[in-house]
DNA sequence: ATGAGTGCAAAGGCTTTGCATTAGG
DNA sequence: CCTAATGCAAAGCCTTTGCACTCAT
């Protein structure tokens, strides 16, 4: 998806939400767009440095339940956001066991599906109305093996 | 796996860390293993009253480091905490979505071997030694789904 | 003009740390 | 005895909130 497409997307979004999308969020959109991995606090407010550390959380949660962004559970201390999957497509996360970084991946259509019918039926079987999953991948990054040579 | 045999367990992986099996650290197993879920400080605060908040906090960290407990990432604001799989086995969660609560559930074995097999190769692609994988089912669970009707 | 968005500072909430006390080997 | 573990309280850190100001419609 470009980036254009992502901004009117974005904007339809906000809109049916009753929101606007303000030269802020769109940089916050920007910065997203930016890069493969999900971004921290701090990532975002490096990014964008004349957007107050306040404003930068409100918009956050404004964008998230307009469904253009998403938190990303992570292991560390600070909250982690990307693009929804309905802009970035579907995906999943490498999460690094030593510095903790994440970065997106994505598997095979064919094992997805795999899951997704699996999980139906786990879903139905424990009583559980199933809306996505998540799946994410504990490892060692490239970085970090060569940092251990 | 009995509750006699977790404790030994326990008691062996402590006293391979360097650390003891206390009393308050055996309240804290009996109570992870009393249920199916992981274990938030609350819960965990709740069921050890008697036990000082910074000493269930220091205790998880030591049991965390000896590999008898698990830190579990999870959506809400407060941590949460689980036998490890080398002593619960291994498993995946449901999660509601509705109100956070989280449930431990098994997936058929065929299926894990898929996805090991699966995430092997999406690993070496990546250039990403892999550790192990975190699957979480999201949906909405039995009790949220009544008190809808 | 009228409500939304912003910046700054203060307050909140979970977690960690310091320190004196107690228990275990 | 000497180190580890505990309790209580204080400090830290990320996040949220209050309030006045600015911007857009």
């Amino acid at each position: 998806m470009t980036g254009i497409d992502v901004h009117a997307e974005v904007s339809v979004l906000l809109r049916v939400a009753g929101q606007r999308y303000t030269p802020t969020r769109r940089q916050i959109i920007d910065a997203l767009m930016s890069t493969r991995r999900p971004m921290t606090i701090t990532d975002l407010l490096e990014a964008l440095p004349d957007v107050a550390q306040s404003s930068l959380y409100r918009n956050l949660t404004t964008l998230e339940q307009g469904g253009v962004v998403s938190r990303v559970v992570s292991t560390g201390d600070t909250g982690r956001y990307e693009l929804s999957e309905q802009l970035a497509g579907h995906h999943h996360h490498l999460v690094c066991s030593q510095c903790g970084a994440m970065r997106d991946v994505v598997i095979p259509e064919s094992l997805e599906t795999t899951l997704d019918d699996a999980f139906a039926r786990v879903a139905k079987r424990e009583g559980f109305r199933l809306e996505h999953h998540r799946l994410d991948l504990i490892g060692v990054c490239g970085e970090c093996r060569n940092a251990q040579d």
